[in-house]
RNA sequence: GGCUCCAUGGUCAAGAGGUUAAGACACCGCCCUUUCACGGCAGUAACCCGGGUUCAAUUCCCGGUGGAGUCACCA
């Protein structure tokens, strides 16, 4: 057989060598250290914490090493575009402060090793493909999907493993004639690898590979046999090919991805080492998991879990940079020490390591995360918290947008609230939780939610807010303006401290906690609040009083 | 089923051939306190099993078991 003839054949119009894109995209001049790496979603029109995960660990590994993060959209499967879905990636990784130096870009792209869409990169695949069939390591494969199902129910009979190799590859050895004329009949052909590894081998006689994993170590495994395809019927490559090629031609360092991936390892070896490239260091990472209805692990899913999409972190108002500390704890086991040791500074000096990444996969733990997003919106200024929480609701909640006009400083306030000193209060966790929490200092929001205590009737609790509302003064202290609680309290059967009450408790009717429960309730329609003396002052001695007197 | 990866409290995890086996979250109790939150203190709770190597194994090796992933003209 004559390869180059059947190449000619192949791929009439490709003209370019593999050394005609070496030289186009030339080695990066980069300084010593720097990493290449990159992001390669395909626009399935859905992006989760998991995507997130992984492009965190492209990002810090490329940022703190003067390198290079680049975005390739990998969109070789026509049938899984969808409109809009790389808007959706930019944005949503934007938002979270992942953010690229090159690549595609919502109208285009930026950089020199582009095309940065695979769809865009047909004659790259085309030519990396036709020279591997000059030099017999690829070949054209009619057999078609029926012929297909019938091997691989063969081999579930006989209890062979499945897929097109050795004996099975029927179209291994076919002539150029047969090639000819199947071609010139116009059957539609894929283009197969033509594995180097030996089918036949069992036992110890398997050969295997052996590979550095920046993660995980020396990853030893069998070798590949199959005949993959590398170019679909479309001409189209598929995922093993096209990210061998591209991350050559794009000179990726460090291909990061997820654990998923493990298994195709020796294939994509293999394609390396048939086109004579040089591999980048593969750092597979462990799946983010999930607790399924069964109660056990697993890989998180995008059809099946729907709640962890980015989407809805936003939309429940996460801050950006909560998820982020979030990730970091689980993605690099050191962090969070690193954190307590140092409260105060950015997150970005912290220094990343693949060496430190845990390699089983780590349970998504909203607890955690609802903990760490206290700590981190403690930290950040009322007037920020402002801003966001305002661009969250126009974004979100439309409805709630008109409680932000002319209302920065009223706003400010309640946020603040109970924050200043060195027990600073940590009530705030997400967007739509905080809206919850203070909605009370809104007319439009404040009802009564709660109910009286039991032990003071109704009859009591209308004396307790008339009296309230008698001595009430804007301008006391909060001293002074707890001991008349206190004192009014004390004459209608209420102990003025709780331990007196606890002492003897056959003496009253209740203590002085739960006097300003009423109050409580009246002002703020709950029996938890912040202290009830800050809100009044917020709220206004207007607002205050007709709230106490609609409950008479 | 084949192949691969993984295995320390409920969760995330540190750790070393000999340790009272860290820490964080969650949980429980107490303190602080007019409620809640914050904070402080204390507590419950773990090395998957079986062999081997060794004076000594949770740690190294082998074998199970369990969990996960993957076996497409999807990525």
């Amino acid at each position: 057989m004559n390869y180059m003839n059947l190449a000619e054949l192949l791929f009439p119009h490709i003209n370019k060598k593999i050394s005609d894109y070496d030289a186009i995209y030339p080695e990066r001049i980069l300084p010593e250290g720097a990493k290449v790496t990159r992001l390669g979603p395909s626009p399935t029109g859905f992006i989760h914490l998991g995507n997130l995960y992984g492009a965190f660990v492209d990002e810090r590994l490329a940022t703190q090493s003067n390198g290079v993060f680049f975005l390739r959209i990998e969109d070789t499967d026509d049938k899984r575009q969808v409109e809009g879905a790389v808007e959706l990636i930019i944005t949503s990784l934007k938002f979270f402060g992942i953010n690229f130096s090159e690549g595609a870009i919502i109208d285009g792209s930026v950089g020199d090793y582009g095309p940065y869409r695979q769809s865009d990169r047909g004659p790259i695949y085309q030519c990396f493909a036709k020279e591997l069939v000059e030099k017999g390591f690829a070949y054209p494969c009619f057999l078609g999907e029926e012929e297909i199902t019938l091997i691989r129910e063969e081999q579930e009979k006989s209890k062979q493993n499945p897929g097109i190799y050795g004996e099975w590859a029927k179209n291994r050895a076919l002539t150029y004639e047969e090639i000819l004329s199947k071609v010139e009949e116009g059957k539609p052909y894929v283009i197969r690898l033509k594995s180097q590894g030996n089918p036949n081998a069992t036992g110890d006689q398997i050969k295997t590979i052996s590979i550095e994993d920046g993660i995980r170590g020396t990853l030893v495994m069998p070798e590949n046999i199959q005949d993959i395809v590398i170019l679909k019927a479309t001409g189209i490559p598929t995922y093993h090919f096209a990210h061998v090629v591209d991350d050559h031609l794009m000179r990726t360092t460090h291909v990061v991805r997820g654990a998923e991936w493990l298994s195709s390892l020796p294939v994509h070896v293999e394609l390396f080492q048939v086109l004579g490239l040089e591999m980048p260091v593969f750092c597979h990472t462990a799946q983010l998991m999930k607790l399924d209805e069964d109660g056990n692990k697993r890989k998180l899913s995008k059809r099946l879990d729907p709640e962890l999409s980015l989407e809805y972190y936003r939309n429940q108002g996460y801050h950006p940079k909560a998820v982020r500390e979030y990730l970091l704890t689980i993605l690099n086991s050191n962090f969070e020490e690193w954190r307590i040791a140092n409260p105060d500074l950015p997150m970005e000096d912290f220094h990343f390591t693949i060496e430190k990444m845990s390699n089983s996969g780590a349970l998504f733990d909203l607890n955690k995360l609802n903990d760490i997003s206290k700590d981190v919106l403690v930290k950040i200024p009322a007037k920020e918290l402002y801003t966001w929480l305002k661009e969250w609701a126009a974004e979100y909640h439309p409805e709630m947008t008109p409680l932000f006009e002319n209302n920065e400083e009223y706003f400010e306030r309640i946020l603040d609230l109970g924050r200043s000193g060195d027990k600073p209060r940590k009530d705030l966790i997400y967007a739509s939780q905080i809206f919850e929490f203070i909605s009370y200092f809104f007319d439009a929001y404040f009802k009564i939610e709660d109910k009286n205590p039991e032990n003071i009737s109704d009859e009591d609790a209308k004396l307790i807010l008339k009296a309230y509302i008698e001595t009430y003064n804007q301008k006391d202290d909060q001293s002074a303006w707890f001991d008349k609680i206190r004192t009014f309290g004390a004459t209608l059967g209420y102990a003025a401290k709780p331990k007196d009450y606890k002492k003897n408790p056959e003496l009253y009717k209740g203590h002085v906690g739960d006097v300003s429960t009423i109050i409580r309730i009246a002002v703020m329609g709950r029996s938890q609040s912040p202290d009830v003396w800050e809100i009044q002052q917020i709220l206004g001695e207007e607002k205050t009083k007709i709230r106490l007197s609609k409950q008479l």
